[in-house]
DNA sequence: CTATAATACGATTAATTGTTCATATTTTGC
DNA sequence: GCAAAATATGAACAATTAATCGTATTATAG
């Protein structure tokens, strides 16, 4: 990991052909690709370019180092994912735990679908966590949770609801990963999934009981098939 | 990362001195400073020599390779891992849930003391986790809380126990690390130890209910004070 | 004391990496 | 058609790394 000649901090050029967009979409594919089939290890930026059929040059014009290709994919990620909470955690038809449960089998399953280059990503932490714009990212995916267990217990702390988001959220953006190291079937995953979603519904079950309130919906002392 | 100029597998010599069995404890120790101190990027058998005050020769008369040393490092680990989850768990003193949650307390707190050599440890796992005694390191913890849940649980059914156990120790196991980034309070770190316990035994009491038996203690209904 | 084994050393090697820059090619506005 | 801007190229560079091996030092056994 040599440093630059000359210490340059300049960002890069946007593109303004659609062939140079075209570029960017083609390396972020590519980097997606190595991080997928070679690891984190060997993530190279001179890999990327060859898979992308691009010279490192023209990587290097649009990207000021490595881990703005990193960053970027994570970024998109974590977009991603917040889009899928705000779908599925503000849809108002469905009960809120109903809403919980479908997305914490929508979260594992597409964790584990492109789980090779998940970790790999997640393995290539280091060279972007310390980004400042990496906390914004998880922000708004934050806010959304909060927000749905502020609506599932009316009457819950403020310091409560931020434990509990926190907590679901890391559970959430990690455990996939243990799992997900070794091969599973898509039905032992679908096992793991609704276990989680056990998890997180007791939890705030509980923590509405704490609360001593009654929670939304019937009473869950017995029946516990469907109901949330 | 050069390939060695003869692709040599040989293991390295065991100590057989004093001085060498110092040595390796030296450099062990220097390994885990360099870890906290430089991070997993900055890692290097160089670096672990010289803070050791020992040469790279030394080095590598008892460690074949880097990775060598971070997976010693892990699996001593882990080791100190079961054997909390031993003590904590199989205290047949206290009552199960009591257990269960003063083992969340002692680990998300010695994972916090430790966060940044356990964080870059963590980083630098690619370089290990492919190992397959890595995998045998986590058998007996996971054994540990399987029966804890058995114990806890009595009828419940094998598959429902490894699913709980694996989501336990693997939310434990890295749900320290979602947080410990960002440097915390010990009063919100036990906030947090808290809430996960309180999760841990929600689920459980979950499952249990599930299995349709009246969970060992009390039962839950209205006081959730200490019960458990 | 001495011969032999164990240990310690560190300059050196080969490989790999991130990044630049001078140059060549293509596109765009006119 | 043409000049200027945008884009593309890839050889070259500097830094860093993991690991080796011939040699020097130290301990041990007889």
């Amino acid at each position: 990991m040599p440093k630059p000649r000359t210490p340059q901090i300049s960002s890069r050029k946007q593109p303004k052909q659609t062939r140079s967009a075209n570029l960017v979409a083609t390396i972020l594919t590519a980097a997606v690709q190595v991080l997928e089939k070679e690891g984190a290890a060997r993530f190279t930026t001179a890999r990327v370019a060859e898979r992308a059929g691009v010279s490192i040059g023209s990587l290097y014009q649009y990207f000021p180092n490595k881990a703005a290709i990193l960053f970027q994919l994570q970024s998109d990620e974590w977009r991603q994912t917040t889009e899928m909470l705000q779908n599925l955690l503000e849809d108002a038809q469905k009960p809120p735990f109903e809403r919980l449960r479908s997305l914490v089998h929508s979260f594992i399953r597409s964790e584990c679908e492109e789980a090779k280059m998940r970790v790999a990503l997640h393995d290539a932490a280091p060279l972007y966590r310390d980004a400042p714009e990496a906390r914004e990212g998880r922000a708004a995916g934050e806010e959304t949770v909060r927000a749905f267990i502020r609506e599932v217990l009316v009457d819950i702390s403020d310091e409560t609801c931020i434990v509990a988001g926190d907590l679901i959220i890391a559970t959430l953006a990690l455990v996939g990963k243990y799992f997900s190291g070794r091969p599973r079937t898509s039905a032992e995953i679908e096992v793991y999934a609704e276990a989680l979603a056990d998890m997180f519904c007791a939890y705030l079950r509980e923590i509405g009981h704490l609360s001593c309130k009654s929670v939304v919906g019937p009473d869950h002392g017995d029946k516990h098939e469907d109901a949330f």
